[in-house]
RNA sequence: GGUCCGGUAGCUCAGCUGGAUAGAGCAACAGCCUUCUAAGCUGUGGGUCCCAGGUUCGAAUCCUGGUCGGAUCACCA
């Protein structure tokens, strides 16, 4: 906030004229006044008393007399222990009200020519199997870091790296042929990446009593494991995959394409976009280049049995595989192979991977290697890692049918809040359009917001049932204020009302619109705040906080009732400010708002 | 075992570049709808900030050690 760093400043000056002594500004301390004690801003001076050589309340009392008959920005001030306590003068906040509300895009950053170009990768599904709550997260956290990112005056680039090709996707394909042949989504009603899903877990369960059946036989359970037919079979189809088969990788191509279809229809609910979309099979064997490469550089050696390692003893780290034995790749190949592509197409200043925190190390090691081959990139790599998300009764199994699925779960919150709204008779006089409309912005809201609003680092428990409550801190409550400002403001409007565009410093403004004022000016600070820390969540708890306060605002005076008409058009504008701002913090979220709900 | 991350109210989470009596929401209880949307507002109760040391005028916050929980250390992706 500027207002600090004047204030910083202007007791700079204070002190170095009382005692007779410069002040580095760090020693400043300036912080937000306690609710519970009057002022605005808080000067902490014992980091101060080495200079004053006073105790820390004459220090304060003594900067609080300077400052206010020296200054015009500070009205009052009280000594609280060592605490300075400091009332702004209405003026400052009615001027710094002014001026946010004359700059529609306060707290945002245009990107320019110069500016930085940001890639961020995130989603990266596999092509087996539909998305869960915990693609649900990762999307979520993408999509709002792309946004905060774009506000912060970078260039961004949205991408996705599908894993489409390995030995997981030959395992729906086998099993659809053995058993679901001519099966499609057309003729099953079932969205696609869902049937190929049940393929895969079909697989799955066949799979399994292969094993069982072996080990009956006297097998070991690693060999059953690894000679079960169907496992063999599976590896076989990857081969012929890997060979250019026309059938197989036709059937690929079918398979994958229903996959995509659902998968679009998953980002389209959920409100996420690329700009540009990446495959493993375009990018697997680029990665093995480069390695070769790097072999011949002596970057990486070779074991006796034909497979490249590279040495990361001298970064503290093992030894990890890039080329197995028979010269294929694994997935640290690819991730080089996509990064050079990437560079190749783009001039990327820096690169965002939104993947969880359990690949902590492989993006540790993938900074080393691709630091090493020689991309200047590598260093500066961003992995936003962020944790899992977890049910009350623990983690999410596929094997006990604990995933929650991303689809289901959408519709669940979309169903749930048209169903609230409804018993809150918020629905009627309205038009079907409009009642699916809200339902999903409230729904979606809601589920959005309650993951946004955790600390991504953090391993989260996502109950069911309290994200469905639309009380308290959560993305309904927020919609539901801005759609209340809105009708006020609407009404106004049909009334006549006129709403104000300059606020005048005659005004006798009370605490409550100096606290809405100073929250307002905030949100500059805070995006650039959610910028550096990468972290969607301190976007939501300010906007949180800023609803809030507005409530409490908005229950203490009847805006449209107000019979000084200057008071009334005043209140109005900083009720629009508000309205304004919670919209642009939700947009930052990838949240819409309803105007009425 | 090595490395990384976390432990704050009954529950879900803020606060962590050191600052005042540690905050919200949920749940519980008590009030407020002839007044702009009560998905709201007001109040009450609820704490060994995992433990122990250290640094400091001052520690939930920084450092060290311990403890509990999670992740990871694959010729899986």
């Amino acid at each position: 906030m500027n207002l600090e760093k004047s204030l910083q400043a202007i007791i700079a000056k204070a002190i170095e004229t009382l005692y007779g002594q410069a002040v580095s500004t760090d020693l400043i301390q300036i912080s937000k006044t306690k609710k519970e004690f009057e002022g605005h801003l808080t000067l902490v001076v014992f980091p101060l008393l080495k200079i004053s050589r006073q105790s820390p309340e004459q220090t304060a009392q003594s900067i609080g007399e300077y400052l206010q008959t020296h200054t015009s920005e500070v009205a009052r001030f009280n000594v609280i222990k060592g605490f300075l306590n400091l009332v702004i003068a209405p003026s400052v906040w009615l001027t710094e009200f002014n001026s946010i509300h004359a700059n529609e895009n306060f707290g945002f950053t245009t990107a320019t020519e110069q500016s930085p170009l940001v890639m961020i990768e995130y989603s990266s599904p596999n092509t087996n199997k539909p998305l869960h709550l915990g693609h649900i997260r990762n999307n979520l956290l993408g999509f709002s870091l792309s946004r905060i990112l774009q506000a912060n005056g970078n260039k961004i680039v949205k991408t996705n790296i599908v894993n489409d090709r390995g030995i997981h996707i030959c395992k729906s394909m086998l099993a659809w042929q053995k058993w679901g042949e001519g099966i499609t989504p057309q003729s099953s009603g079932k969205k696609g990446d869902h049937l190929v899903g049940d393929f895969y877990v079909l697989f799955d369960k066949h799979y399994k009593a292969e094993i069982a059946e072996l080990i009956a036989k006297g097998e070991t359970e690693d060999s059953a494991k690894k000679n079960a037919p169907l496992i063999l079979e599976a590896q076989e189809m990857l081969r012929k995959w890997e060979a250019g088969d026309a059938e197989t990788v036709s059937l690929w191509q079918t398979m994958n394409g229903w996959v995509y279809d659902g998968f679009d229809a998953t980002y389209k609910a959920m409100g996420v976009d690329f700009d540009k979309i990446y495959y493993e099979s375009d990018t697997y064997l680029l990665g093995k280049e480069v390695v070769l490469d790097g072999l011949q550089k002596g970057i990486v050696y070779q074991r006796e049995d034909g497979s490249v390692w590279a040495d990361l003893t001298a970064n503290g780290l093992d030894e990890k595989l890039l080329l197995r034995g028979d010269g294929t790749s694994v997935y640290m190949t690819q991730d080089i192979g996509t990064a050079k592509l990437r560079f190749d197409h783009y001039p990327i200043d820096k690169m965002v991977y939104v993947v969880g925190n359990e690949q902590n190390y492989h993006f540790q090691v993938l900074s080393i290697l691709l630091d090493r081959f020689g991309f200047e990139f590598g260093k500066g790599l961003v992995h936003f890692s962020y944790g899992m998300v977890e049910l009350p009764e623990g983690k999410m199994k596929s094997r006990e049918g604990t995933v929650v699925d991303a689809d289901d779960l959408m519709a669940e919150m979309i169903n749930t809040a048209r169903e609230t709204s409804n018993e809150l008779g918020k629905l009627d006089n309205l038009s079907a359009d409009e009642i699916a409309s809200i339902s999903r912005i409230v729904g979606l809201g809601a589920l959005k917001y309650f993951i946004l609003k955790v600390d991504p680092r953090k391993n989260m428990t996502f109950n069911p049932k309290e994200s469905i409550d639309f009380n308290g801190n959560t993305g309904p409550f927020i919609q539901y204020t801005y759609a209340r400002i809105c009708s006020v403001l609407r009404k106004a409007n049909e009334s006549g009302i006129a709403i104000g565009s300059q606020a005048s410093v005659a005004l006798g403004i009370s605490g409550k619109e100096e606290a809405l004022i100073q929250l307002l000016a905030e949100f500059e600070a805070v995006v650039k705040q959610a910028g550096n820390e990468y972290s969607p969540s301190v976007i939501a708890n300010y906007v949180y906080d800023l609803v809030k306060e507005y409530n409490q605002f908005y229950h203490d005076f009847s805006i449209l009732k107000e019979e000084d008409s200057e008071m009334r058009a005043f209140r109005l504008m900083l009720s629009q400010n508000v309205a304004r701002t919670v919209k642009k913090g939700m947009w930052l979220l990838g949240i819409d708002v309803p105007e009425r709900m």
